[in-house]
DNA sequence: TTATTGTCTACCGACAATATCAATACGTACATC
DNA sequence: CGTGTACGTATTGATATAAGTAATAGACAATAA
């Protein structure tokens, strides 16, 4: 680690922190690599477009925090707020803010909250206790450039929340609704797979179509898991994106992770709310549509009428976005469609 | 940067992880071939004599092959292949279970020989010949010469069924059985081919002529239940057979036959009149044409349930009787009973004399013995009959409109419904002639049809698609999913419904051996020693397994969803709309990320469900009976006529089976029958007097205290704007799901007492009967699920006893006592609660004249029982003498809080026993008031040392917050439990607060504390009970590895028990293994149940305690049940509240007592220590010992040498088959190995003189596992209290 | 072998996940020695 | 004639599904290192 100090964005004030490497990592994966770290900033290229004065930060779950200090100094925002709620890196981090205030008087704005970034109050009070200045309203065309999540969410039972904050671009609500909110976001590469595959790749699933039109996208890097680059990704978003592959060693735990540039899309729940229960049917089996129509509610049949073969004879996998906004029109369009309540699929164990 | 292609890629990854795998391969080989150091010393003589097979059980094991047998069941007849089922004899003899010390045993193959089995039924009855010898020879293998030929001769009975089955033709099959099965016939294989003789048109004469050998016909005679009564007969008239070809027990019949044998005049058995019988349900003109109009009573008949059409002879007959036996009666009651006006029960209750009463009940009981057979017999014919009425009426009224009619709408189905499934008969007959259909819309593969063929065609189309509408309707009705069921379950049921229907044909085949064509001297006789050889047939049908059940159900669920439709209608702007939907369709739904299957049901239909009237489409082992069950005496019966019950519930534990078996055989269980027979023959009737104000509340459809509201849709919560927050999403979605559930609950709830009520207006009037079983644990229950007495509060109060008793002093007293217990008043003493109802009597008595009007009785803490004991004590003071009222309602007693009740009496507390009253005393305590008083003390104690929290809950802590956690400690509730429990509580009391779980959590805490200290041996004992779980559950049995081939895991013994009645308890907890199987509506998840898979030791160990205990307070009730039963007493029980008369109260609580005092006056923990260590001797534990130990060096040593010389590290069979082979020297008639065995040192014989339970760590860090003979802990002392004060406790059961 | 992570948490009556695809295992036809 | 190879099919095993994981604590099984 010798020419360390000479990267970009180190920040030499941390060095001693980062030679020892975390005794736990609360089931997460995370970079210990300043080289690697530096070229997924390069990637990222973020410096251009974020004014240092009026920028902030949330950064949730930043483990022994490596990537998030770079990140800081590479931006110097004007706050980075980090979140997270474990022992090991409460202590870590407060020690560290602590050696910035006697030693640079922490002009990197590092803000510790100790609360569960899980929680979805832990966020709305940051601006409630006014750690944060209220964020500007801006508009959904261009990304908004003073504030920038960035979370690692590459614990086993993170997908759910990288779901969750799909969703979240859709209601533009939560931090999505201040406009077209940056999120940087480090997940299990299996998520990856799954959430960003395109129409017709067999991982394609009802989140990646929810991705698809609700949300902007880029695959910025994966991790080196196996010898077979880029392996069980949907090789169009790999050309696409031409995500940079992350070094085996960079990381702790494990590399099955990839880092995800997410943003709110020009679509918004209400396109296909009437079918958005139902899709979830539709994704069951490969069958194509016309088979699957019955089973999304009874009579369904009828919307054979209203649609065209080639979106009949598709399977959920292979809709576009077009399609799925086409099949809501036509569901929209039928006499005996069921309310959203009805087809509200709830399983045996909630009705106890 | 990365251009790279799909396939590209997936090639690259598949060749990696080929090579991983090689890899992976050459690392196993070389650790394996890696021996030990090379200076060891040699093992002794004997012992390397035993490793030697240790050497080449490595060799073997590797690459063992694995006998194709193991896949029969899965596999359809088409992939038999009887030629590679090569298994060893030894692995065809029976095994044993958990333990060799019980004389209870398992066949290996069992699942593979049933399956064929049921297979060559199919087969040999459908004439399929070739099949039916590949069947048999697959069998062949797996089973020995005696069950073959007892297979063979089934089959061959089967086949003869056929009428054109010539005896020659028998002959030819036997012939090829012999040929290509190994097939030897027997004395019983002859009774088949001379049946054929008789019934089948051969040549009697011709055949006695060829069997010259009197001895031999004699044995073939006596295999009455094959030949059957006619044949028999027939038979005899036979010029060649004379009275030295009778056996024994047909001498008599043969005797009396040949005195007065005169020509035979053929006529109509009534036995035969059963199979085709054609009973229309509503169709009364017949009975009419029968029964003069003025014949008395004819309306009294006419009164019965279901619809049935009473026999006209045996009605005729029993209104008679009716006439003979009220003709002392009153000229009003009898014109009241001419004019239909009363009911069985009511003309019951005015009859006067015993006498009266007695006759009474023996015409009513033989009048409802031909109803309860014509119900069983007419089964689902009802159902289609109902619907077919309502259709046609419909139709008459123009009404098409079916939607209004559940059953015109049901026929509709039906009738549509039948030509696919005879279709799809067509397929399956041409699949199994080998024959090819081609059918262009025929998606299923022959492959698949294979697997269901053979059993879907066992039952017509007709009787199927009725069963299937039935099935769907039923389910939907048991609530559960929203607006639908489960698929796998619906498509299992179905099938299982249809096996039913296949069974009970099967059973009336049976009935036709015992007809007699002619009549003839001793044919009733003939009758008799026909059933009984039937009877004596120890073989009982193999079920079918549930893959096939699921197959079956799948094809005709599927069939159902394609054709039922329901016609639905809509305003639109251009006017209204019409369209068919499917009535059922099938769908996913998801919970947690997990998907399964639905059947849904169109709304259309739903809303109709809980209104319809579905009594005559209940299977009648689903209704109470109406005469007294047959009284258990073996392992199947004390059900109906013509089904039968096992006497203890399993789901999928066949050990458990095996074991009650094996103890009913042994005649282990008579009083375990006593008293069930007991609770079987406690005649009911229903309570119309409540029944009327319920129906009035029902139908007026509103919320009624238990009766749920019609509702058309749920209550939704208020749309959400589409940026709200998460949370509130989050909080929006939960609420939605409360309104779903809400809504669902209470529609199924309303389907669930449609049922019920339903089945009690059928039964109004009626006398009936509930024939009950166990569950593992001993504990009893009504087999008829829907309507019985186990109910909640509704439900119970709709039952009556059939007979009365007058109440007297006591019994007045009594009667007041129950109205307070239900009222809420029930922890107060006795004599308090009789103030009560003397305060309130005026209020019961308005409630029970206008209890419309007058609602002071809903005002109980139970209602509904409330106003049946009102109805009771305003009829008693009707009289000038209340206690001289004959009365008929049960009165309770319960005992509180039950388990605690055993474990104080086993643990001897006495603190703990004064609070659960087996202490007499003046009051009755209440457990939870007190431990509510403990924890009070603690945390005021607390507070006084300025603990926050504690001084918050200072003199605030109620009853109610500590009932459920004191209730289910005795479940062995754990504290994350409890702490749910009570932070409900908290909340309700204390309102909802933010870190409100740290308040919790000390207050739970402290409730935990306090049980423990008041039951502070109860714990003790509940501790020793769960430990002795823990250590059998995870023992390793001796004959571990024994047998190479049936896969018995490590760990798999169960705990198992014996109640002092001699009831064997087996815990049925273990991890089955599942597959799926595929069917036409989705795939189905399937567990392969077995009694020896892997233990699920976690179960085993928090279930012992409570089922233990479940064990003695189900022996408590069975000892209760059968002395009240010799003391005259009617007696009925819900576990722990037994019921009797008013008047009888006072003898039930002696006998009741009593027995409690018998039960524990033994040492019963003592007892079950000594069972266990008998039971489990040839078991060891695994034990971790530190690594310092001598004994660690001692093993090891032992290792080491067994190592070298098999080449390989040992493993725990090994040691265990070491230590077998040195026990079985011990026991060894020739001296010298007796000699060689006791210088021998296994790994296990080294441990003998030591201790290891002392030394051992419970972690197994830094420690050396070996194996040590399992011990028990001794049993906790017992305390002070003396459980035969019991004997004077009043409020012990109160 | 040891350390970490994950699972489960009150008994019985009572009742349960499926669809798909890759990889392996098995079987058969065919070719070539 | 036997053997090896290629190809086709049945079986087995792994993975995804949805998308708040409440929160508590302690034992135990499973998995990773």
């Amino acid at each position: 680690m010798s020419q360390v100090a000479n990267l970009r964005s180190y920040n030499p004030a941390l060095k001693k922190f980062f030679d020892k490497l975390p005794r736990f990592n609360y089931g997460k994966s995370q970079l210990k690599n300043p080289e690697a770290c530096q070229l997924l900033l390069d990637k990222l290229n973020l410096k251009p477009q974020y004014n240092s004065a009026n920028l902030d930060i949330i950064d949730a779950t930043p483990g022994f925090g490596l990537f998030s200090s770079m990140l800081n100094h590479e931006l110097r925002p004007r706050n980075h707020i980090l979140i997270d709620c474990h022992d090991e890196t409460i202590k870590r981090w407060n020690t560290q803010i602590k050696t910035l205030h006697s030693t640079t008087g922490n002009k990197e704005n590092f803000k510790f909250v100790d609360r569960d970034p899980f929680s979805w109050a832990t966020y709305s009070n940051l601006y409630k206790h006014e750690l944060l200045p209220p964020t500007k309203q801006q508009s959904y065309d261009k990304m908004h450039d003073e504030l920038l999540v960035v979370a690692n969410w590459t614990g086993t039972k993170d997908e759910a929340i990288i779901a969750q904050w799909i969703k979240c671009c859709s209601h533009r609500n939560w931090l999505m609704k201040f406009g077209k909110v940056r999120m940087i976001l480090f997940m299990p590469s299996s998520t990856a797979m799954k959430f960003l595959s395109e129409p017709g790749f067999r991982k394609r699933n009802r989140t990646a179509l929810r991705r698809d039109l609700y949300t902007d996208s880029k695959l910025i890097a994966i991790g080196e898991e196996s010898d077979v680059l880029g392996e069980g990704y949907d090789p169009r978003v790999l050309v696409r994106d031409q995500p940079m592959v992350i070094d085996k060693a960079a990381f702790i735990r494990n590399a099955a992770v990839a880092i995800v540039e997410l943003s709110p899309g020009k679509h918004t729940s209400d396109a296909i709310a009437n079918i958005d229960h139902l899709l979830s049917t539709f994704f069951v089996t490969g069958a194509t549509l016309r088979e699957q129509l019955p089973k999304i509610a009874a009579g369904a049949e009828y919307l054979v009428k209203l649609l065209p073969d080639e979106i009949l004879d598709k399977k959920a996998g292979e809709f576009t976005t077009d399609d799925i906004l086409k099949i809501s029109h036509a569901y929209e369009q039928w006499p005996f469609k069921p309310s959203v309540e009805e087809t509200f699929d709830i399983g045996e164990e909630a009705i106890r | 940067m990365l251009g790279l292609n799909r396939s590209l890629l997936q090639k690259c990854a598949r060749a990696r992880l080929q090579l991983k795998a090689k890899s992976a391969i050459r690392e196993h080989t070389s650790i394996a071939t890696n021996p030990g150091s090379s200076t060891i010393p040699t093992p002794s003589l004997f012992a390397s004599r035993f490793l030697q097979p240790l050497k080449e059980i490595n060799n073997t094991r590797d690459n063992l092959v694995v006998n194709s047998a193991n896949k029969i069941t899965s596999s359809s007849y088409l992939d038999l292949l009887p030629d590679a089922y090569e298994i060893e004899e030894s692995d065809r003899e029976n095994k044993h279970y958990t333990s060799k010390t019980d004389d209870v045993t398992r066949k290996p193959y069992e699942r593979e020989i049933n399956y064929l089995r049921n297979m060559l039924e199919s087969f040999s009855a459908e004439s399929f010949f070739e099949r039916t010898f590949q069947i048999l020879k697959s069998l062949s293998k797996l089973v020995n010469q005696e069950e073959l030929t007892q297979f063979g001769n089934r089959s061959l009975e089967a086949i003869t069924r056929d009428p054109s089955m010539k005896p020659e033709a028998v002959k030819k099959v036997i012939k090829q059985m012999e040929e290509f099965c190994k097939f030897k016939p027997d004395e019983r294989t002859e009774a088949i081919v001379l049946k054929s003789v008789v019934q089948n048109g051969g040549d009697l004469n011709a055949y006695f002529a060829n069997l010259k050998d009197r001895r031999s016909i004699k044995k073939i005679l006596r295999n009455t239940d094959v030949i059957g009564a006619d044949n028999m007969f027939q038979i005899f008239d036979s010029k060649d057979i004379d009275i030295s070809c009778i056996p024994g027990e047909l001498m008599e019949v043969y005797k009396n036959y040949k005195l007065n044998q005169q020509d035979g005049e053929v006529v109509e058995d009534t036995i035969k009149l059963q199979q085709n019988i054609e009973i229309n349900a509503l169709d009364k003109e017949n009975l009419d044409e029968l029964l003069p109009v003025d014949s008395f009573g004819l309306k009294v008949v006419r009164h019965s349930l279901l619809g049935l059409k009473p026999n006209p002879e045996l009605a005729v007959h029993f209104t008679s009787e009716i006439e003979e036996i009220v003709a002392d009666l009153g000229e009003e009651t009898r014109k009241e009973i001419k004019d239909g006006k009363l009911n069985y029960h009511d003309i019951y209750k005015r009859l006067q004399t015993d006498e009266q009463r007695t006759t009474y009940d023996e015409a009513l009981e033989a009048f409802n013995m031909e109803r309860q057979r014509q119900i069983e017999i007419r089964g689902i014919e009802g159902a289609k009959e109902k619907w077919k009425h309502d259709f046609e009426e419909a139709q008459k009224r123009g009404d098409l409109n079916l939607n209004k009619s559940m059953n015109a709408q049901c026929y509709d189905w039906y009738q549509k419904l039948i030509p696919l499934i005879e279709k799809e008969h067509e397929l399956c007959k041409a699949l199994l002639n080998d024959e090819k259909v081609e059918s262009k819309d025929d998606i299923t593969t022959a492959k698949e049809r294979a697997f269901y063929a053979p059993f879907l065609i066992k039952v017509g189309a007709d009787k199927a698609a009725v069963i299937t509408i039935l099935e769907l309707l039923k389910l939907n009705a048991s609530g559960g999913t929203y607006g639908g069921m489960r698929a796998a379950k619906a498509v299992e049921s179905v099938g299982r419904a249809i096996e039913q229907e296949f069974r009970s044909s099967n059973l009336a085949n049976q009935e036709y051996k015992m007809s007699v064509s002619r009549k003839v001297a001793g044919s009733s006789q003939m009758k008799n020693i026909v059933r009984k050889s039937i009877d004596s047939l120890e073989e009982e049908d193999p079920e079918w397994d549930r893959a096939t059940r699921t197959r079956v159900g799948g094809v005709l669920i599927s069939f159902l969803m394609a054709i039922a439709k329901v016609k639905v209608r809509k305003q639109t702007s251009n006017g209204p709309i019409e369209d068919y939907h499917p009535a059922f369709y099938h769908g996913m739904q998801f919970l947690g990320g997990q998907r399964f299957g639905v059947i849904k049901v169109h709304n259309e239909i739903f809303k109709h469900l809980s209104g319809t009237s579905f009594i005559e489409t209940i299977q009648p082992q689903s209704l109470p009976m109406l005469v007294k069950p047959r009284p258990w005496e073996s392992f199947y019966g004390g059900t109906g006529l013509y089904s039968k019950s096992p006497l203890v519930r399993m789901k999928d534990a066949p050990e458990t089976e095996a074991y009650v078996k094996a103890a009913a055989k042994r005649g282990n269980l008579q009083e375990v029958f006593d008293g069930l027979n007991v609770l079987g023959t406690t005649a009911w009737t229903i309570n119309k007097k409540v029944f009327d104000v319920i129906s009035h509340y029902w139908n007026k459809g509103d919320e009624f205290l238990t009766i749920p509201p019609v509702l058309e849709s749920a209550k939704f919560p208020p749309k959400l704007s589409p940026d709200a927050d998460p949370s509130e999403r989050f909080d929006h979605a939960k609420a939605t799901i409360k309104a779903v559930r809400e809504f669902s609950s209470s529609r199924s709830q309303r389907c669930d007492y449609n049922y019920k009520l339903e089945i009690a207006r059928g039964f109004i009037g009626e006398k009936l009967y509930f024939p009950h079983n166990l569950d593992f644990r001993g504990r009893a229950y009504p087999i008829s699920p829907h309507l019985n007495h186990l109910g909640g509060d509704l439900t119970r109060s709709l039952f009556l006893f059939w007979e009365g008793k007058e109440l007297g002093e006591r019994g007045l007293e009594w009667l007041k006592v129950q109205l307070a217990n239900v009222y809420g008043v029930d922890k107060a003493p006795i004599s308090e609660r009789i103030q009560f109802a003397t305060d309130h009597i005026e209020e019961a008595i308005k409630s029970a004249k206008d209890p419309l009007n007058h609602k002071w009785w809903t005002k109980a803490e139970k209602p509904w029982q409330a106003l049946s004991v009102c109805f009771e004590l305003a009829e008693a003071y009707a009289l000038p003498d209340p206690t001289k009222f004959v009365s008929y309602l049960p009165v309770h007693q319960d005992g509180t809080c039950n388990g605690l009740q055993h474990y104080a009496a086993l643990g001897g507390d006495i603190e703990g026993a004064n609070q659960v009253n087996l202490n007499p005393s003046d009051r009755p305590q209440d457990v939870y008031t007190f431990v509510s008083k403990l924890v009070q003390n603690r945390v005021n104690a607390d507070a006084e040392k300025g603990h926050d929290i504690a001084i918050f809950f200072k003199d605030k802590i109620k009853r109610k917050v500590v009932k459920q956690t004191v209730m289910t400690n005795v479940y062995g509730v754990t504290f994350v439990g409890a702490l749910a429990q009570i932070k409900k509580q908290v909340a309700q009391h204390f309102g909802e607060d933010q870190d409100g779980h740290i308040y919790t959590k000390y207050l739970t805490k402290q409730v935990f504390e306090s049980i423990r200290e008041l039951f502070e041996n109860a714990h003790l004992i509940q501790d020793w009970l769960g430990e002795a779980a823990k250590r059998i559950s995870k023992s390793v049995s001796l004959d571990y590895g024994e047998t190479s081939n049936n896969q018995v895991e490590l760990h798999s013994s169960a705990v198992i028990w014996t109640t002092p009645l001699g009831l064997p308890c087996v815990q049925p907890y273990r991890v089955n293994k599942h597959h799926s199987v595929k069917t036409s509506v989705q795939d189905v998840l399937i567990s392969n149940p077995s009694g020896t898979s892997t233990i699920d030791s976690r179960k085993q160990q928090a279930g012992f305690p409570p089922n233990f205990i479940h064990s003695l307070d189900a022996t408590h009730m069975l000892m209760t049940a059968t002395n009240c039963g010799e003391s005259g007493l009617q007696f009925a029980s819900v576990h722990d509240s037994f019921w009797t008369h008013a008047a009888n109260i006072d003898a039930m609580n002696e006998i009741l007592r009593e027995q409690f005092v018998r039960l524990h006056t033994q040492n019963l923990v003592q007892i079950l220590r000594d069972e266990f260590v008998e039971r489990y001797q040839r078991s060891y534990q695994i034990l971790h010992i530190p690594l310092t130990h001598e004994l660690t060096h001692k093993i090891k040593a032992i290792k080491k040498q067994w190592a070298t010389s098999i080449k390989r590290a040992v493993t725990i069979t090994d040691e265990l088959y070491m230590e077998r082979k040195r026990l079985e020297m011990l026991q060894s008639n020739n001296p010298e190995e007796v000699e060689a065995a006791k210088r021998m040192e296994t790994t296990i014989s080294v441990v003998d003189g030591y201790n290891p339970y002392e030394f051992c760590q419970p972690i197994k860090r830094k420690a050396y596992d070996i194996l040590a003979p399992i011990q028990f802990p001794e049993v906790p002392p017992k305390g002070q209290f003396d459980v035969r004060k019991v004997k004077d406790s009043h409020y012990f059961f109160s």
